[in-house]
DNA sequence: ACCTGAACACCGTTCAAGT
DNA sequence: ACCTGAACACCGTTCAAGT
């Protein structure tokens, strides 16, 4: 009878709570935190117990997404497929912004699980229902890609400024120099919002405006009737 | 003396050759098994002679990525900004292609190096030679996001069918019954290459359908005169 | 001053011993 | 039959001892 070392009675383990505690752990110390030992710890559990509910940590993380994807909106029925499918990306970035470890997760899977399959298929399924042919649908889900996920590969990620404003002028100097380009627009950005290179973009648009733009170039190829082997 | 434990006299360790090991052992074995020790057994030399040469382990996964990235085709001049961008990204891709876990690094940079940094300067660059506004140009490079280095988030990565025929069959069974549009999909890609769900993507067409998609787009929104003021 | 073996603080997972 | 501590086979990296 010294299983309880914190006094309080502990729920007994299952899968699921030790999903949800997974997801916790990670949404709170970061996603290089979670182990198989701090996950267990975390429970008031020997690392060994784990292993009932989940196979290995693969599977764990299989299970973390399923419940990140399980928070994503249901689709609004009897809507235009171009806003509905806008609706639910835009859904899924939500849920994925209060899980930034998730998208990294998500795109490391070697296997779809039957949650995100379902996810998928839904997705599809909304394009079919929108009149498009099965070819076109099947194209146009590949140019989405991991944006039907809320998330797009920041090119230019956040990098923390040194807090010496003198340091960041010669930073500033230094990409001017060396990447006229960049630093342009970079500029151009930081202008719209009292900002500098590297927290200038405004994410959510950048998101809303490749969403967009893509939806719009699937609008124009379905109403051109599009085809593979007529391309045009 | 004992140093040399095969007999053949080494070159003297130095980055370049740490580095081109590296990627050569990626290559080669897989990137889940290149580590530190690996690496310089590989080199026939002690761990932390490692070290000497690269700070840490993100030190050498950046220097890896450097040495991709440098394998990419310089632009072409005296073309049309749209050909110039299109050649470039697919000579990205063929690079990428022949390292196949370069794309997973790339994204797991957390900072850019200065060859990262001058291929993106040069494809912001090509769309400012293009006659593209400042503002248009940041906006393009987000929706290019990751393909701008030649590869897309795969959604369906290609998994191994089981080689019995029945099982094979079942598993199509079921995939019909429970995600009927991805199925559909699927069974209508597979139609053209005698192929089977999972492997029936044309990867290329599909990279460069989405190139040519994003590339319209964005020639549109130009000729449109696009601002973020002016959203059309 | 340079080099490097041993050690440290971790991993995920196996396995056999204990109840 | 179930549970779990110890052990195994790894990591990246520090550090002190050896030359």
């Amino acid at each position: 009878m010294v299983q309880q070392v914190d006094g309080a009675r502990r729920a007994p383990l299952n899968r699921d709570r030790v999903l949800r505690a997974a997801v916790a752990l990670a949404d709170n110390a970061g996603i290089e935190t979670l182990s198989m030992r701090n996950l267990a710890q975390e429970l008031g559990v020997v690392p060994m117990a784990l292993y009932k509910h989940v196979a290995n940590k693969e599977q764990l993380l299989d299970g973390m997404v399923d419940v990140v994807v399980g928070e994503i909106d249901p689709p609004v029925s009897g809507t235009d497929w171009k806003v509905g499918i806008r609706q639910r990306i835009l859904s899924a970035r939500k849920v994925l912004l209060q899980h930034p470890w998730a998208s990294r997760v998500i795109e490391s899977r070697p296997q779809p699980t039957p949650v995100v399959l379902d996810y998928l298929n839904s997705i599809v399924g909304m394009f079919r229902a929108g009149g498009f042919s099965v070819d076109l649908t099947h194209h146009v889900m590949h140019v989405l890609g991991s944006r039907v996920w809320g998330f797009t590969q920041e090119l230019f990620p956040a990098s923390p400024l040194p807090a010496d404003p003198e340091k960041q002028e010669a930073m500033f100097h230094e990409m001017a120099g060396r990447y006229p380009h960049i630093a342009e627009i970079a500029m151009a950005a930081a202008h719209d919002e009292a900002s500098v290179v590297g927290h200038s973009c405004d994410d959510q648009f950048e998101f809303e405006f490749a969403v967009d733009l893509l939806l719009d170039g699937f609008e124009r190829l379905h109403e051109q009737g599009w085809t593979s082997t007529n391309r045009s």
